[in-house]
DNA sequence: CGCTGAGCAAATGAATCCAATCTTGCGCAG
DNA sequence: CTGCGCAAGATTGGATTCATTTGCTCAGCG
């Protein structure tokens, strides 16, 4: 199940055990496992993982953060449905900080940061190779995040792993495409670039199949999905 | 006392009434009324805000989360001390952002929008002139979030917000000068550029003002504040 | 036949309670 | 006199329990 519980949260707290509900439910949703939407009852969550309510909402409160899950008082927590409008500043935000960040980790990359990107591109080449676009899209995020960290910017890297985790939401949801998710050539381009020392490259490369990944998902202006059932029926 | 708990976190969750706290914490912090380092008690905070330990640990998390306290297993909550090499990445980050983020305010900006920019000037002006540094840093932060308001980026915004949060942490710690909390000249200039919707001069501006402040830190290498108080002691 | 409102059930919100862990102070041995 | 070890106190971690809000159902009325 592609173990990610490694480095707990985003490195944030590591209190407890509720991380591992937390990534467990992380994993769930990148892998959409769970539709967005999908209702997430606390104690029926306490019950599967055989904890109180009191962890489950820890993990609830953390997903809420990283905008994965949406708590609304008194109702409950729900998957998150990202709106386009969300889509598109997700996208717009990435454009801004990932190239960037990989001319930093092309300026300063080491023949051993390269052998891990590698490695990453393998195992996401399995993945989509055996089928499994749920892991594919997590190794996807893992590899961009790979490269933030060669960068050697924690910031930075923890909002790429935020923006690569809803980007994965947001193409579950408005995806066109079925390889939507980073085509492999772009991810080799790219360590190519980052090998080479080349930032100029490493950033326009990114830039571009950031582009890409946009065009696979449709963002068009349309109702958001906070829009009540009775209105879309309505014809409204 | 600045109320500052109009939008709740940054519009994350708003369930409960846990944000009072979260809020007044938050205010507490970045106003520099509570040193970093210092020990967050649960059960002190309950009694202060004649509320259970169970909302004081929901606030904690949710501030952990913000990276402005920092959570120990078993151990406690503490105001975050940011180390050098952090402090370093947010301004690397700030500088990564911000500037973007100023153009885009500036191609978009409205009259209105300039308003409210210069209203928040003003209070600044006017908190300095008082010599309430505590709020004049937080009024700082909210003037660099108005820019990102502006630029329409909620997703942005959060960031800028967060970065923001961390900065007036850090220049609680680091800083040399006293007036190093935004000179507000910068900001006026700041304000022109972008009324003046000149793209260009906005990021610039944005730029140079990101490294004004950064020049009145002190990021210098060495031991972070994670060394023990027995080996400051010992002379190392 | 449709609509309104009271009542019921379910899920969340919050507080209290118990257990586990760490800190600190004291005592004793070397 | 110093260093190690142990026990008591304090603090966090997690579970259980009570209260409140919400949404739904169904009876009564227009």
């Amino acid at each position: 199940m592609l173990k990610a519980n490694e480095d707990r949260t985003s490195g944030v707290v590591t209190s407890g055990r509720w991380g591992q509900i937390y990534d467990d439910l992380k994993s769930a949703i990148l892998a959409h496992n769970i539709a967005p939407g999908t209702k997430l009852p606390e104690d029926e969550l306490g019950e599967v993982y055989s904890v109180s309510r009191t962890l489950v909402r820890a993990a609830l409160q953390a997903l809420a953060h990283d905008r994965l899950v949406q708590l609304e008082p008194n109702r409950g927590a729900f998957v998150a449905k990202p709106s386009k409008r969300e889509a598109r500043e997700v996208f717009e935000a990435r454009a801004i900080i990932e190239p960037k960040v990989a001319a930093m980790a092309a300026a300063i990359a080491k023949p051993s940061d390269i052998k891990v990107l590698r490695r990453h591109l393998d195992e996401e080449h399995k993945a989509i190779h055996d089928g499994r676009q749920g892991d594919a899209v997590m190794l996807s995020a893992r590899f961009h995040e790979g490269i933030a960290e060669i960068a050697g910017q924690t910031i930075l890297t923890e909002f790429v792993r935020s923006l690569c985790s809803r980007s994965a939401l947001i193409i579950s949801l408005y995806s066109r495409r079925t390889d939507t998710f980073c085509e492999s050539h772009a991810h080799h381009a790219l360590v190519d670039a980052i090998a080479a020392n080349s930032e100029l490259d490493a950033s326009e490369l990114m830039t571009s199949h950031l582009v890409d990944l946009l065009s696979g998902i449709d963002v068009s202006e349309s109702a958001g999905p906070q829009r009540k059932l009775s209105e879309i029926l309505r014809g409204v």
